[in-house]
DNA sequence: CACATGAACCTGGTTAATAG
DNA sequence: CTATTAACCAGGTTCATGTG
């Protein structure tokens, strides 16, 4: 049917940037387009329509089939316009460099606001622009350190601590599973597991996982302090990009710890089992103890989970068998051989 | 101060008892 | 017989307190 014939279309436009929108309709692209320039008192040459919603232009042939009353937007020459696209980047922009009227507004918003939803992202954002990440010390922010106690004098070195209380705890629970091994078994286990304390103490409990301030290959964050989920146990990365910060501030630091070191290869339903198994059943064989060091308290075996991605049930795996014991060398000699691959 | 310890807490899965 | 419920256990963490 011949475009003269039919209804005219009806459009909702605006000035790229604008909030204000206006009324047109037409039966044609360059019709619309010319009564949009018109009102904008811009000019018809080089200028185009695209839809507001994900920036694709408005075409001859394409013009009849977006539904009635789709917001355009007016492009002059150079403009370009990516829908929503356009409006994220063009907000995230504003935050690269918050100042205080920004921020000022935002709470200003946030204080008469009533839908849930718009509450929240404002109060996030609120939340994230109050970090001060570069801040180390007690000092130069003291609101991180509320309730802590006062030896904790910088951020990396109380989440230093935090860290190596955790593995701490897995030390322990390695220690105290002495109660249940066998008693002709009970002497070696023992000494077994204070080869690993000797050497998880040298290592610090592996505190530098939560330091900000540890050498690259040490630590688990960035610089700054980042640190992003790993993702579930049997999953390679995090479908959820979940990250934290917990140097930003005192809620960061508060929720980080609920975050969670998780075992792969389970420390008690697994690991500790089969430590003291092979410690029972070692029958003149040296138990290859680093092994297990490994998996307990090292990042081989442990992955920093945000607790939603923290899979509680059995994880179903067991312990390299290949690697329980030291590779048998002949039998003669005291001395074992270098670990083999 | 560094570390050890145990209680308390949270969450979620498993299982056994119980109700319908 | 199935569906709930409750108890228990495992994954974790923090906190207060004690000890060398």
């Amino acid at each position: 049917m011949l475009a003269v014939f039919r209804k005219p279309k009806t459009f909702k436009l605006r000035a790229l940037h604008s909030q204000e929108k206006f009324g047109v309709a037409g039966r044609s692209c360059q019709e619309v387009l010319q009564k949009g320039c018109l009102h904008l008192q811009l000019p018809v040459a080089g200028s185009r329509l695209c839809l507001y919603e994900d920036g694709t232009e408005l075409t001859g042939d394409y013009f009849w089939s977006v539904p009635d009353n789709s917001e355009l937007v007016v492009l002059t020459s150079g403009q370009t316009w990516q829908g929503y696209v356009s409006d994220l980047s063009r907000f995230l922009s504003a935050f690269h460099k918050p100042h205080a009227g920004l921020i000022q507004a935002a709470r200003q918003l946030l204080s008469d606001e009533q839908a849930p939803l718009r509450q929240k992202l404002l109060a996030d954002l609120l939340h994230t622009v109050s970090e001060n990440i570069a801040a180390e010390t007690r000092d130069e922010d003291p609101p991180w350190f509320e309730g802590l106690e006062s030896r904790f004098q910088s951020k990396s070195g109380y989440l230093r601590y935090s860290c190596e209380s955790r593995i701490r705890s897995y030390l322990r629970e390695v220690h105290s599973y002495a109660s249940v091994v066998g008693v002709e078994a009970r002497g070696e286990y023992s000494r077994v597991a204070d080869l690993m304390c000797h050497k998880l103490r040298a290592a610090g409990y592996n505190g530098s996982y939560f330091d900000r301030g540890a050498k690259a290959g040490g630590r688990l964050c960035t610089p700054e302090g980042w640190f992003c989920c790993q993702g579930p146990f049997d999953v390679d990365t995090c479908a959820s990009k979940h990250s934290i910060n917990p140097y930003g501030n005192r809620e960061s630091r508060v929720l980080f710890s609920t975050w969670n070191l998780d075992h792969i290869i389970e420390k008690k339903r697994t690991v500790v089992p089969a430590l003291a198994e092979a410690i029972t059943e070692r029958d003149g064989r040296e138990v290859a103890w680093e092994y297990f060091y490994g998996l307990l308290f090292t990042l081989e075996n442990l992955k920093l989970v945000h607790i939603a991605c923290h899979k509680k049930t059995t994880h179903r795996l067991g312990c390299d068998p290949r690697r329980i014991y030291q590779p048998q060398t002949k039998p003669k000699r005291r001395r074992p051989a270098r670990k083999r691959r």
